[in-house]
DNA sequence: GGCTACTACTTGTCTATACAAGTATAGATA
DNA sequence: TATCTATACTTGTATAGACAAGTAGTAGCC
């Protein structure tokens, strides 16, 4: 997770000006990234505003560095897992937004309490808060409750979440920079199981996803479905 | 992923310390964590490297920092096992690359028995087979079984998988032109559980793969592991 | 009461410097 | 040739100090 970045600070000019040259090709991977000395001298910073840059990006994984040797641009990592992952967690999510699926909407409303912690807010601060049940043909077929950043949203609670699916809602207003997906295998909690009458201990799929929006947590949210089993089938797009 | 950590280094001992209390309970979550200004007294180091510290632990979100306020002790997440395990990302990215896990090789024979049938083959033809256990630090992570058609990876069996992944194998001489993906939340299955060490129905997550080379199935592979979390965290699409 | 100004404390950024530790290369040596 | 060595360069860690920026509380003022 990432802090607040001040966006004129120092460190982050000499990281976007080493990003840019990556996605430009103009350094390409495996090149040699300028030394933390050479760096400083050419943005007349000292050596450890330099040395914070690289750090950075290494952490991102967008450079690797070694010690005695040198920076050099990290090769692009297979992230065909990321998309992967990500199309499960469309899947799962959206699962019925399409077909007639019926939502019922079990709790729309603005909370202070202390869940900002988990959403790296300021403690205390407002969060909006929703919770839906998605049934089929009866059945409810999954449970998924949401943490919305008031300032990443602010009209998120005045929606209508029987036309429009949350994710969706969120996607056209806030533009999602970074986002992570914990998928899980758990016993249903039991303030789920009444919701989705399934038998207690019953495994359960659980998706937590949190976005990142303007280097904030803009969402948190849990979907949390009966065991059943989500298919994804499409083209390798490797490379 | 972190850069090496020197054993002694006073940033790491600060963090230590911190993780020390929080994991005895001396230190409750949005209890306040000492300043930096503090911390740098009481280890006779400098601010900076207090602050190095902080900073480390709030990216792996052991801490929340709110400038001007202070640094507090972040609310634990559901399931405090961090190991962030990420086999089954890693299966479906075919993230090769270096593991720190162990491999058991359990088989590796030529079937001719129907499985066949799930893989679109004539019944009857012969198929490879292979199960892996994969270990980390004296665990079972990860149980995986696989069906490959011999036409496609006609050396398949002769390969060491203690060295190289099947995927990464499987890559390497097939090309994968399509693939399904089917994920969800079971019971472990009795055969697999002696060697997951799980309680008996305790939730694993179960990923089934099938994927397809020049218009046949290539390979049908079961992975289980044990409910505990994987975990994805990435940038959306940024070039 | 309600407002402002001030203060104390916190984290955020930055500097200039220092030494340690790892690597690669050229040159000298055996 | 093979090996050691000095050297230059790199990153890793650490320091002491500085100022900026954000927050909470307090005192004083209207």
């Amino acid at each position: 997770m990432e802090t607040f970045t001040r966006p004129g600070a120092l460190y982050e000019q000499i990281k976007q000006q080493i990003i840019r040259e990556i996605d430009a090709g103009r350094l390409k991977p495996d090149d040699k990234v300028p030394s933390e000395t050479r760096l400083a001298k050419e943005f007349r910073a000292s050596r450890m505003t330099a040395n914070r840059a690289l750090k950075e990006l290494a952490e991102d994984g967008r450079i690797i560095r070694i010690q005695g040797v040198g920076t050099f641009v990290a090769r692009p990592k297979p992230d065909a897992a990321l998309l992967e992952i990500k199309s499960i967690a469309r899947e799962i999510a959206d699962w019925g937004g399409i077909h007639s699926c019926e939502v019922l909407v079990l709790a729309k409303e603005k909370l202070s309490l202390n869940i900002g912690a988990k959403m790296g807010l300021t403690p205390g601060r407002e969060v909006f808060h929703s919770i839906l049940l998605h049934k089929d043909s009866g059945a409810v077929i999954q449970y998924s409750e949401r943490y919305v950043n008031p300032g990443v949203a602010p009209h998120y609670l005045e929606q209508d979440y029987t036309q429009i699916t949350p994710s969706d809602y969120l996607l056209g207003v806030a533009p999602v920079q970074e986002a992570e997906h914990v998928i899980e295998a758990v016993r249903c909690p039991s303030h789920v199981q009444k919701y989705l009458k399934t038998a207690p201990g019953e495994p359960c799929l659980c998706l937590t996803r949190r976005t990142w929006s303007f280097d904030q947590v803009a969402t948190f949210s849990t979907m949390i479905s009966p065991g059943s089993r989500y298919k994804l089938k499409g083209k390798f797009n490797r490379g």
